[in-house]
DNA sequence: ACTTATTGGTTGAAGATTCAACAAGCTTGG
DNA sequence: CCAAGCTTGTTGAATCTTCAACCAATAAGT
C-alpha cells in the first residue's frame, strides 16, 4: 500500500532536467511573447486554436478543451482578447446557451505577426538544440501523458 | 532576415504534444500537491531544495536560482511557507543584506509526507507511462533547453 | 407536461505571479 | 574616506488564475 517506490538515479535526473527546462523555457517564452506583442502565452494559445478553426470560430467549450484551459479562466481570458479587438464573441445558432468565439481580421493579422516571431524564438530555444531523436522520443512520451491524464476525469 | 522556417510536419506534432503534456501535467500536479496537503508546486519546489541544502538553509538567491523562480516570487511565497510555520527566515551572518530561508522541523515533516504522494502521482502520470529509453531522450532534451536558455541571460 | 439533473458560460472574490520602485548593505575608484 | 554604482531582498499595485456560486438553457426521468 504504503510502499515509496522512489524513483531511481536516471528517473530522478530526468524528471528534474524536465521540469527546469519546462519552466525556464515557459517562462522566457511568456516573456518573449510579452515584450513583442503584448500578449501573454494563453493569449497566444487562444488565437492560434481560433486561427485554425472552420471559419476561425469556436464555441467557448471546444476553445476550452483545444487551449487546455479551464472554462472560467477562458472567459476570462477571451474578454480580454475581446477588448483588444482580437476576438468578438456572439451567441451560437442551434444552442442559445452556446457562445462562439471568433478571431476578428485584426485579430488574424496579428497573430500572423505574432506566430512568426514565436516559431523563431520555438526553434531558437527548443526545436534546434534538440537531437531530432530525441524530439520524437518526446513527442511520443508527452503523447503517452495527455492520455494518461486524461483518464484521470 | 524574416525567413518563416515553419515547423515541419513532425516537429509540429511533437511541439505540440509537448505542450498539451505539459500543461495538462502541470495542471494535475497542481491539484494534486493542493488538494492533499495544501501546497502549490511553487511551494512545494521550495522546500524540496531547502531539504537537501546542507543545514536544510539556503539564501534566498541561491533558493530563487534552484527553484526557478524570480526573487520576487521566492519573498512572496517563503512568507507564505513561513506563516505556515514550515519554513523560518533569518539574517545572513556574513552579509547583512543576506537572508537564510530554513525548513523548520514542521516543515520537514510535511515535506515528507507530501513527496510520497507527489512522487507516486508522478510515477502514474509520467514516470510510468514513458518508455525508458524515451524519458532518457527527455532528460537529454530538456538540459539541452536548459543550457540554451541560461545562455540567454 | 413537469420536475429534476446536467451542461454552457459568466461573475466576483480570493489567491498567486509579475512588475517597477525602493531601502539597505556591499564594492569600487578616485 | 566617500560617492557612485552594484547586489540583495522586500513591498504594493497591477495582472492573471482559481474557486465557488450562480443563471439560463437543454436533456432526462416519471
Amino acid at each position: 500500500m504504503s510502499e515509496p517506490r522512489w524513483l531511481d538515479a536516471s528517473q530522478q535526473r530526468d524528471w528534474r532536467a524536465y521540469i527546469e527546462g519546462s519552466v525556464r523555457l515557459a517562462d522566457l517564452l511568456d516573456r518573449d511573447l510579452k515584450a513583442k506583442h503584448g500578449l501573454t502565452t494563453a493569449e497566444y494559445e487562444i488565437l492560434v486554436r481560433l486561427s485554425e478553426a472552420p471559419d476561425r470560430r469556436l464555441r467557448m467549450a471546444e476553445l476550452a478543451e483545444y487551449a487546455s484551459q479551464s472554462r472560467s479562466r477562458l472567459s476570462h481570458t477571451v474578454a480580454r482578447l475581446e477588448c483588444k479587438g482580437l476576438v468578438s464573441r456572439g451567441t451560437c445558432g442551434d444552442d442559445k446557451r452556446g457562445v462562439n468565439a471568433e478571431l476578428t481580421e485584426k485579430g488574424f493579422a496579428f497573430l500572423e505577426r505574432a506566430a512568426r516571431d514565436h516559431v523563431a524564438t520555438v526553434r531558437e530555444y527548443f526545436i534546434d538544440v534538440i537531437d531530432p531523436e530525441d524530439l520524437k522520443a518526446v513527442g511520443r512520451a508527452f503523447s503517452a501523458v495527455v492520455e494518461q491524464v486524461g483518464k484521470a476525469r
